[in-house]
DNA sequence: CGCACTCACGTTATTGTATAACAATTGTGC
DNA sequence: GCACAATTGTTATACAATAACGTGAGTGCG
């Protein structure tokens, strides 16, 4: 296990102005990439999302976006979520139905979250190698597509 | 690397005779031994379940219940499925909201799966140490309880 | 027996999550 | 202008899960 471990900026205190907009503008170029748009409705979500590491549901958001006069039906929640998604800035947390911003959006990664049972603070590592699942998914002759890893427990604030 | 990968029972032809007989003995002793009952309901759940290594949803469970007469409303199927995996015979597939048998009910371990997007077949592998993922929960204090492991992609019958 | 207690199930209602489907609008390039 | 893609607005619906309360069977005990 030699991994350094990276730092994990959903428990750690960390600079998160930064966060902010180093994950706006790699939205905002993505998006350009791609010849779509980063609309003040997308750009909102997340806005939203970046308030902090936390999942929030998408009824949370849509509730938000509301009263900012942006929109009020659940379709416009899911498709602003489902572009950042598809951008890879934002990640879908299974175990909660809930969305949180990706910690380091620039490069391809195998998420792996430590998701807080208690506080729903969301600290996102990259995977490793996933060790013998790879192999024994090759030996099925299964092709994988994407994954996820998601831990749930304690985080430090919560345990004592 | 040096896993021997086990077989996934769910790609590969096996005797699933076995995997019915014994999963449904196991789940008997399971219950017993915890001064419960796997009454005529929870049997059957299971049953439907261990008719092949596929996610189902709960309402498709429960759909089959009522055409035997077991039961219509939503709180009887969850309160079975919540029954088998408290036994730990079943498992939820977060990314699919649905729910599979255990294909190695006895030992402890930690579920990963391989999903098939395209016909729902699962197959489950014990997951490998996670590697780095532990180092960094410990490193940034974080008390996992439970953790599991979701690949989605092609089986071999659902590629070419 | 009478009583307390737990387990299991029946039932109604409600909440939460997500998508289908279709209309309307905007912008861009030809 | 016109075709076309992207984006949003809107209504309705499907799917997933739980809350809350009541019923009855079984068990143990004085
Ligand atoms: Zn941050
Ligand atoms: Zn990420
Ligand atoms: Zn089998
Ligand atoms: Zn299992």
């Amino acid at each position: 296990m030699s991994d350094p471990a990276p730092p994990l900026e959903g428990f750690a205190a960390h600079d998160h102005r930064r966060c902010r907009t180093e994950t706006l503008a790699v939205a905002e170029r993505l998006s350009t990439e791609r010849g779509l748009k980063l609309t003040p409705i997308r750009r909102r979500v997340l806005e939203i999302l970046l308030e902090g590491h936390r999942a929030l549901g998408a009824y949370d958001i849509l509730h938000r976006l509301a009263q900012d006069g942006l929109g009020s039906q659940p379709p416009v929640a899911y498709r602003a979520l489902n572009f950042l998604r598809d951008l890879g800035v934002v990640h879908r947390i299974e175990k909660l139905n809930a969305f949180v911003v990706c910690t380091h959006p620039r490069d391809a990664h195998v998420p792996a979250f430590l998701i807080c049972r208690k506080c729903s603070s969301v600290a996102e590592a990259s995977a490793p190698s996933q060790g013998g699942l790879l192999g024994a998914a090759a030996q099925a002759g299964f092709a994988i597509e994407t994954s996820v890893l998601e831990a749930e427990g304690l985080c430090p604030d919560c345990q004592g």
